[in-house]
DNA sequence: TTGTATGCGTTATCAG
DNA sequence: CTGATAACGCATACAA
């Protein structure tokens, strides 16, 4: 009975049985399927008849095989589930890319590598399953993408940390200045006592905003002191906050290096009856729906998040088109976008 | 230059080399690498140090040729991404899917289904990349996944709507008998005018959370028409939430029918200055972390979501396995979670 | 323009 | 226990 059900799943058909049913050879049929214009377009018309009648869809291990391509890129991403789904960066990140990838052949693989134990991510990879991979959310200790690259091109979402190949390809935003740009709206509104809650210190991003913190306030000659880490998530950037608070309780005002980090900051200061901005101006970074989904809007340094990622997957399908004449880095524009929290 | 980067890669080693690089047959290194039993131990070290030398990992597409077994199965979500991002419903499945799949040699092609137009995704599927699939998220129209399983085992998150097989597997809950819980407590509270934030009325969950809904209130002689339907977004909830009070502005309390919307329930309950829970008491459902991330803990209906994933998986995976005694449905239990929102 | 022949890297079926 | 050898389904150089 449950055997029958599978027992009753028809063979695919293949090849060989449309150049039958069309009445021609095996290689005629691949190049109508391929689209070689060397056909007669007479001869055309019966193998697409054939095809749709047959309902014929190649098998890719076969093309695959045959050709050494696969057709599909893997997005890998080096964070665990939650942290993915959990911040809508990477929603917009991911939009980008299969707004890319949509309009061209390729499909893509998601591969979240923390759940899926690494060397498992890696075996998959290497094993032939994708042309090449895009990497996000890429921390200093993740070198195991690193070897990823003397297999197949890879492009970064964010300037990778790895040293050893300087002509990575990636893209990125200028994190330091858009931080500048948003600690000086904080000095420029007249606060003094600016304070931050950081991205993991593992992770450019992380480091290029808090640098950017540090070289405004040094700038206007104001301390840059006020310093607790956070981890890109809504609950580890209230803990920071409090943190912060207690060990900074003066601070007038506050740059969170991400929108959803400042959700946790602000439920915090909410909750310590710290008002935004009049006792606390905040200012964030990301400009993705985190920053209105709070009762006060967020002031925040923008960045393209999804044509970020557009411009990934268009790096990449050019690099496997063998375009040899593409740039490195693409550096996106930061935009401080301002809202209510400062 | 560039040229030159792309060139140096190496290609992957093969059977044929390790085999060589051992001394063997391309059939016993096959044997090692599937771990047959009848090779002799010191073939089997001598072969695995030529594999380790030459870091050689099984090529896919020809062992999925050779096998016609692919050791991959698709997570299908017809839902755009933002809607797929957004609700960390979704998160908890698919969590408990890559849970299971992780302790299997199976990997995850992720497919969310409305940004990848609809064909190109059952191209996809159907040209042998896959042994299996899941499908959450399944609306009415989405006849497409029906003929899918003629092609391959199918399992689904939730009841799907297609009666055609009646036969379908799936792991869900009682989606009735769950919002019968929840507003029976919104009733035992003292309520008596309680209004609905409904799922889509596409979806069986959106349709059986309502008939619990009515059936709570139609048992109890209350009146059930304070109706809005939502969308399962948050945004949506919002929206509905202003037409339902702006209809029913007596209501004392509110149904809603995911925790996601409910926290856009709350955004605008807040706003028009009803008191959660003195004014209007409200119930959620999922129990997801959506039911925390708000200043009002959510009393809600919770479905064990991880739970529900690796299941689909598990189900999944025993039919892959040829189990024919797999039971066609999983209904996992509900339970009522009293936070301070009821 | 079309067909033939060969190879892609594995698995699987045979002998030995 | 091990080694030839034939598929697997398709692409492609080469021949016609």
């Amino acid at each position: 009975m449950t055997l029958g059900t599978r027992s009753a799943r028809p063979p695919q058909p293949t090849l060989e049985m449309v150049a039958a049913a069309a009445g021609v050879s095996r290689a005629t049929v691949s190049r109508v399927v391929n689209g070689s214009p060397k056909v007669r377009p007479e001869v055309v018309e019966s193998v697409q008849a054939a095809i749709e009648q047959l309902n014929y869809v190649p098998n890719r291990a076969a093309r695959s095989l045959a050709s050494h391509q696969t057709q599909s890129v893997a997005l890998v991403v080096p964070e665990d589930m939650t942290k993915f789904f959990g911040d809508p960066y990477f929603a917009a990140v991911v939009q980008g890319i299969t707004q890319r990838l949509d309009e061209s052949d390729y499909t893509l693989n998601l591969l979240v590598a923390s759940s899926d134990p690494r060397h498992k991510t890696m075996r998959y990879l290497r094993s032939g399953n994708v042309d090449g991979a895009l990497v996000i959310s890429h921390h200093t200790g993740d070198d195991f993408v690193a070897n990823l690259e003397s297999t197949m091109p890879v492009v970064f979402g964010g300037r990778p940390t790895n040293h050893s190949g300087a002509d990575n390809y990636f893209v990125d935003v200028d994190n330091v200045a858009g931080a500048i740009s948003g600690v000086q709206h904080l000095i420029d509104i007249g606060r003094h006592r600016v304070g931050t809650i950081t991205g993991p210190v593992d992770m450019p991003a992380g480091i290029d905003r808090l640098n950017g913190f540090r070289h405004a306030l040094g700038q206007a000659g104001l301390p840059a002191d006020a310093v607790e880490h956070g981890d890109f998530t809504a609950a580890g950037a209230a803990a920071a906050t409090r943190r912060l608070l207690e060990r900074s309780p003066d601070i007038d005002a506050l740059f969170v290096a991400s929108d959803l980090m400042a959700v946790g900051s602000m439920a915090v200061l909410a909750e310590l009856g710290r008002a935004v901005p009049r006792d606390i101006a905040v200012v964030a970074f990301d400009d993705s729906p985190a920053a209105l989904s709070g009762p006060i809007s967020l002031t925040t340094v923008s960045q393209p998040s999804k044509e970020m990622g557009f411009a990934m997957a268009d790096l990449l399908l050019r690099l496997l088109a063998g375009d040899d004449a593409v740039p490195h880095h693409n550096i996106m524009p930061t935009r401080l976008v301002l809202r209510d929290s400062a």
